[in-house]
DNA sequence: CTGTGGATTTGCT
DNA sequence: GCAAATCCACAGG
């Protein structure tokens, strides 16, 4: 065995396996909490950038009684929601007050929308390129580098002309979703954040986080 | 064609 | 705690 080309940064091997397109044809509740404990990884020419996923939000299709109002896809498809009505496993990323990005993962089935908003991540590999991403400085802390939506497209480099659209189960894919066996512990479920005061919406318990975890974004969280 | 507001973050008070 | 930053999808005329 002669030694081969170590990895000097290489970017070769990703963390666990690879999801099934079948992981995600369910509803956005479903999924959201199966989500929890997985791994998004971003591949690029250069480095490998990797976070487990521990806070998310369900959004789900019109076709719910009641509609969730607080979704994008609630008045129908458009140019931009276009991914949320396909098929399950690929990536919605939406640009939101002219600086940032916000990532979601389709659900359900084709024609039928529902997706899950990645709201926050625990760095683990890549970490000084999601500095540098983020403008910060090597070595900032993890809460800084991926908690909160915009935060984590900021440090994996996520942006909608680039990744939207893309599929997320496809070995080929630069962004993917892997299962490295990790067990998520104990869950806080708590209403979405950032909803409409006027929103029916508002209190619909579809945010879940892995509780107590420091990348957790948002309010503290109650003691459970 | 134009007006409006958003699944946010940051910096200043 | 509050408001600025700053783009574009969408709805209405």
């Amino acid at each position: 065995m002669a030694a081969k080309k170590q990895s000097r940064g290489n970017v070769g091997e990703l963390p666990g396996k690879l999801l099934a397109r079948s992981f995600f044809e369910a509803s956005p509740e479903h999924v959201s909490l199966a989500l929890l404990g997985k791994v998004l990884t971003h591949k690029t020419k250069q480095r490998l950038l990797a976070g487990r996923i521990v806070e998310v939000e369900a959004y789900l299709g019109p076709h719910n009684d009641p509609p969730d109002a607080a979704a994008h896809s609630y008045r129908g498809p458009t140019p931009r929601n276009q991914v949320i009505f396909g098929p399950a496993g690929y990536a919605y990323v939406y640009s939101i007050y002219g600086r940032y990005f916000c990532a979601n993962i389709s659900c359900e089935i084709e024609g039928q929308a529902g997706c899950v908003l990645l709201r926050a991540l625990e760095p683990m590999l890549g970490l000084d390129q999601m500095a540098r991403n983020r403008g910060l400085e090597p070595g900032a802390a993890a809460k800084d580098l991926t908690s909160g939506p915009s935060r984590l497209c900021q440090a994996l480099g996520l942006t909608r002309e680039l990744h939207n659209g893309l599929d997320l189960v496809d070995k080929k894919s630069p962004l993917q979703v892997r299962d490295d066996g990790f067990l998520a512990g104990r869950v806080v479920t708590t209403a979405r954040i950032g909803i409409n005061p006027a929103n029916p919406a508002l209190e619909w318990p579809l945010r879940f986080a892995l509780a107590g975890h420091p990348c957790v974004s948002g309010p503290k969280q109650m003691r459970g």
